[in-house]
DNA sequence: GACCCGTGGAG
DNA sequence: TCTCCAAGGGT
């Protein structure tokens, strides 16, 4: 490690690039605004770092305005339904940050007075706000200078001093770099900056490193290696599971899904009933109907496997008594509320 | 540290 | 088609 003193001349050229190229978001406060001394919403920068987990800002941004729209504080999140947080958060995945994200609401409105933490220690207390999120809403919200590490913090840091020891044991490095840059003012400007950055210019493959505002400061660039940073350490390859899902209706056609259970996989989502998945697939019906076959299946990769699942389908004269079953209503019925590989089965129930 | 947890877009 | 990967957190 070396060359740790402040770097205030570098974030100072972040900051001038982002003050011209800044993205528009919609939980973002735009430089007039800015000017006039409006801060952004605690409760928007929030939802907006827990919806930008391992996700992009353009699969969020709908998610965002659908989310402030229905619950415009974190008082009315609070006093949601779960089941409405959960339809609402369909189809963005890693359902743990939607149980997480109610469970923090409630926290806030209930023990708080509706108030944010304003110390990065305090907002780390609270569910689903780990390292990134508590530094990312002090530092955004609240003007504090804690420093954001994410992975495009990681690769920016990575090239700028050209580390080539790899991801996750470099981590602590890397962060000491990005330590060393974070300026006293503008903190959160300066975070989304970085951040903007790795998005637009220094991505992973193929880096624009003809338009970069510190091309001049960047180590990997004058060694040539810059796409070729950060290395990371090998992954594991993907299994195949199998399963079937059985779709069932009653006579008046309303839908059997099944609540899953709050831990593990698409955990307190709704779902079409069904075994385990598996390596070995397991067809047992979850209770009993005529079922017959569809043709087809659907096919979904999910984090750390890949699915192949075959359908079945029955009409029900009575809704069955299994653990978990939520009956839904013809009309009240919308695969939007289903997570998407559920999304796909229903889909493929339709075609036929 | 290892493992679990979604999805969609890019190349 | 396939791999990588994105503003991570929980256990």
């Amino acid at each position: 490690m070396r060359d740790l003193k402040p770097q205030a001349e570098l974030s100072q050229a972040l900051l001038t690039w982002y003050d011209a190229h800044a993205r528009e978001m919609p939980w973002r406060v735009g430089p007039a605004d800015r000017a006039a001394g409006i801060r952004p919403d605690p409760y928007q920068v929030w939802l907006s770092e827990v919806m930008l987990q391992q996700t992009t800002v353009a699969a969020v941004t709908d998610y965002f305005q659908r989310f402030t729209r229905r619950w415009p504080s974190v008082a009315e999140l609070a006093g949601a339904e779960d089941g409405d947080v959960m339809a609402e958060w369909a189809g963005l995945g890693y359902y743990a940050r939607a149980r997480n994200l109610l469970k923090c609401a409630r926290v806030v409105a209930d023990e708080l007075d509706g108030v944010f933490p304003d110390r990065y220690d305090d907002l780390l207390k609270l569910p689903g706000i780990g390292p990134y999120t508590a530094a990312a809403i002090a530092s955004i919200a609240f003007d504090r200078p804690e420093t954001v590490m994410d992975g495009n913090v990681e690769r920016v840091m990575a090239r700028l001093h050209d580390l080539h020891d790899p991801l996750p044991g470099c981590k602590p490095e890397l962060k000491a770099y990005a330590t060393a840059l974070t300026p006293t003012e503008r903190p959160g400007d300066y975070a989304q900056a970085v951040m903007d950055l790795g998005a637009t210019i220094c991505t992973p493959r193929s880096p624009a490193c003809g338009i970069c505002p510190v091309i001049e400061a960047c180590a990997a660039r004058r060694a040539g290696t810059a796409a070729d940073l950060p290395r990371k350490s090998p992954k594991k390859p993907k299994p195949t599971r199998y399963g079937y899902a059985y779709l069932a209706r009653l006579e008046d056609g309303a839908w059997v899904l099944e609540r899953r259970p709050d831990k593990g996989l698409l955990g307190g989502m709704l779902g079409w009933p069904g075994p385990d998945w598996s390596e070995a697939p397991d067809d047992a019906p979850p209770f009993a109907g005529a079922w017959i076959d569809l043709p087809g299946e659907v096919r979904h990769t999910f984090t750390h496997f890949h699915l192949i699942l075959r359908l079945r389908t029955a009409t029900l004269a009575h809704p069955p008594s299994a653990e978990g079953i939520e009956v839904v209503a013809k009309h009240r019925f919308r695969p939007g509320y289903l997570p998407t590989v559920m999304r796909k089965a229903h889909a493929l129930w339709q075609a036929q």
